[in-house]
RNA sequence: GGCGCGGUAGCCAAGUGGUUAGGCAACGGUUUGCAAAACCGUCAAACGUCGGUUCGAAUCCGAUCCGCGCCUCCA
């Protein structure tokens, strides 16, 4: 039974779909904006979102998630600006000197990459290339301005003498809802720009007009729309919009309700994001889906749960390029190719092969706390990571080499089954990762300790794998085996061994070679040659195949 | 100013009234020709401070100090 901290009742309620009898659940995680790289404390947010739908997957549900790309972009930080500041990705395209669509694609398919690297369940496999999985805010302008339609018609929502368009919060009760805002504390009159005209400082935009902004569709007529969108929109809307609306953009929090609506239906199981996305967006989504809606009875809040991740500090504050604390999940895979030397070179310094964070160690890093709870990032917290992870990965290589047929025995599969049920209840636990992950390294310890026959190691790899599911921070390649005394035995007078000297010279990475090499090694340490012994093995090591010496033989290991 | 969160051993981090959290690091030991992995032990009679409630408080209450976040750019 999953127990989730609801954002909207504020309590920590048990997870129930909206149809209770379904085993299928609906999804909803706002998306990258796509004007920049992604940085950890993005990425954290998605894993967040990522850590929830393997849960719900690993007790049964069927998850379908939409997590949309904001390719539209926001303003910039020009606070006065509002509705006429300029567009972020706008800026990213002036600095390109290219078109937005052209940034945005660019910004898209590298965080397709990191997230790829970070396993983001919903870029793996079939999900990857499912287009209404990831939507695009441009490629969902129709049915923005079907909703902004309307929200008019229904009276939730007033153009300008500019044609902008603004919802009337005024008409929505609920709103400060989910933020916990009370209307009268919202600084009445601020930030407002001169050649606004809201009736209310508290109205937002829904749509925008701005000369000046890039991406431009005009709501009656061919121009600025993307091959096939203006022809789609007629046929949504055959009547066409309110005509006092005018070419302009969507405003932000439209494009969710739009996207969440086109692709999961009215009414959602689960919404995710940032807590900075509590308010304004997550409010105003709540607000105009409503606000939208065609069904009777549509609740207040067109998704059941709401699940926000505390934000991700850096040295026990805010992130700051400044303070040179801000980092990309692609700088730490690869500081180099970022022309970050000196972060490649601090890495290397703590233990980071090639000055690079391995893309599951940083997944590791990020979700292995409460997301109810601010994360504070270190390099002590990646380096902790690190020894983490290789720990886990360690015992499951090691459980890969005597893996076979064969029962396993009684005491091990209870004590299997007991690690598991633990792990499953920190997840169930409102996603409480630090009390899991104890269960896991429980498991670990125990498996540690005792010799397992291969039926042992096959049922302990089973279970590992399930855990590895939300997890997912294993490598499941076999990278290891032994070879065996009795093997080495039979070698023991050099005889049948093939020529050292060729071996050596060669430096093929083939099995048969590395065999060889071991055997040799093994004679040679029987003559106690440890010289020649050890150059063997440095030369293995070298060509990345490490050497362990063991009671029951020698294990060799791919780095 | 308004709203909210947090301070647990060198570090990360569970834990909402009584029973071992867990991990990382360091150090000592076992094992090894050396190494790796692993195990045992130490650091650890830890809970920001002061006071209160209670048989009993990291946990409840009050005060106080410090740190952080949000308040229409933001995951």
């Amino acid at each position: 039974m999953l127990k989730l901290k609801n954002s909207y009742t504020k309590k920590l309620e048990t997870f129930e779909p909206c149809d209770a009898a379904s085993k299928t659940v609906t999804l909803y995680s706002c998306g990258p904006t796509v004007y920049s790289f992604a940085h950890i404390g993005n990425m954290k947010s998605f894993l967040v979102a990522d850590i929830l739908r393997r849960t719900l997957e690993k007790l049964g549900y069927r998850v379908r998630q939409v997590m949309n790309i904001t390719d539209v972009g926001h303003m910039t930080e020009d606070h006065l600006a509002d509705a006429t500041g300029e567009d972020k990705l706008a800026k990213a395209a002036r600095e390109l000197g290219t078109d937005p669509y052209k940034v945005a694609a660019y910004f898209e398919e590298a965080f397709v990459r990191d997230a790829t690297a970070l396993r983001l369940s919903i870029y793996k496999g079939s999900e990857a290339i499912e287009k209404t999985l990831h939507p695009r805010a441009t490629a969902h302008v129709p049915e923005m301005l079907v909703m902004i339609d309307r929200l008019i018609t229904r009276g939730y929502a007033y153009p300008d003498s500019q044609g902008q368009v603004y919802f009337d919060v005024s008409k929505f009760p609920a709103y400060g809802h989910l933020s916990g805002k009370v209307l009268d504390d919202l600084e009445a009159g601020a930030r407002i720009a001169v050649r606004e005209e809201k009736r209310d400082p508290r109205d937002f935009a829904l749509w925008k007009v701005d000369d000046k902004h890039l991406m431009k569709w005009d709501p009656h007529g061919p121009e600025g729309w993307p091959s096939g969108d203006y022809e789609r929109f007629k046929a949504l809307l055959p009547n066409g919009v309110d005509a006092r609306i005018k070419a302009g953009f969507p405003g932000w929090h439209i494009e969710c309700s739009a996207m969440s609506r086109a692709h999961l239906g009215p009414v959602i199981d689960l919404h995710t994001g940032g807590e900075d996305n509590i308010f304004p967006h997550h409010e105003c989504e709540i607000a105009q889906s409503f606000g939208a809606a065609e069904e009777a009875n549509a609740p207040v809040s067109f998704a059941k749960y709401w699940v926000h991740g505390r934000h991700l500090l850096v040295d026990g504050k805010k992130m700051s390029k400044r303070d040179g604390t801000f980092f990309t999940a692609r700088e730490l895979f690869d500081p180099r190719a970022c022309d970050r030397d000196e972060l490649a070179q601090r890495l290397a310094a703590t233990g980071f092969e090639d000055g690079k964070v391995p893309p599951t160690v940083l997944r590791y890093a990020l979700i292995a706390n409460q997301h109810v709870q601010p994360m504070n990032f270190t390099f002590d917290v990646l380096v902790q990571a690190k020894s983490n992870v290789e720990r886990i990965q360690t015992r499951y290589a090691h459980l890969l080499e005597v893996a076979g047929e064969g029962e396993a025995s009684k005491e091990v599969v209870a004590m299997l089954n007991a690690c598991e049920a633990e792990f499953d209840a920190g997840l169930c636990d409102n996603l409480n990762m630090p009390v899991a992950l104890a269960a896991v390294f429980k498991l670990v310890a125990d498996l540690n300790l005792r010799t397992l026959s291969p039926g042992d190691a096959s049922a302990a790899i089973a279970t590992i794998d399930r855990i590895d599911s939300v997890l997912d921070v294993l490598d499941r390649r076999i990278r290891s085996g032994i070879v065996a005394q009795e093997r080495l035995n039979k070698n023991e007078d050099d005889k049948n061994l093939d020529d050292l000297a060729e071996l050596r010279a060669s430096t093929s990475p083939d099995a048969a070679r590395v065999e060889s090499l071991i055997l040799h090694r093994h004679a040679s340490k029987k003559r106690k040659d440890f010289a020649t012994a050890d150059a063997i093995r440095k030369e293995l090591d070298a060509q990345g195949v490490s050497l362990e010496d063991l009671p029951a033989g020698v294990r060799w290991r791919l780095k």
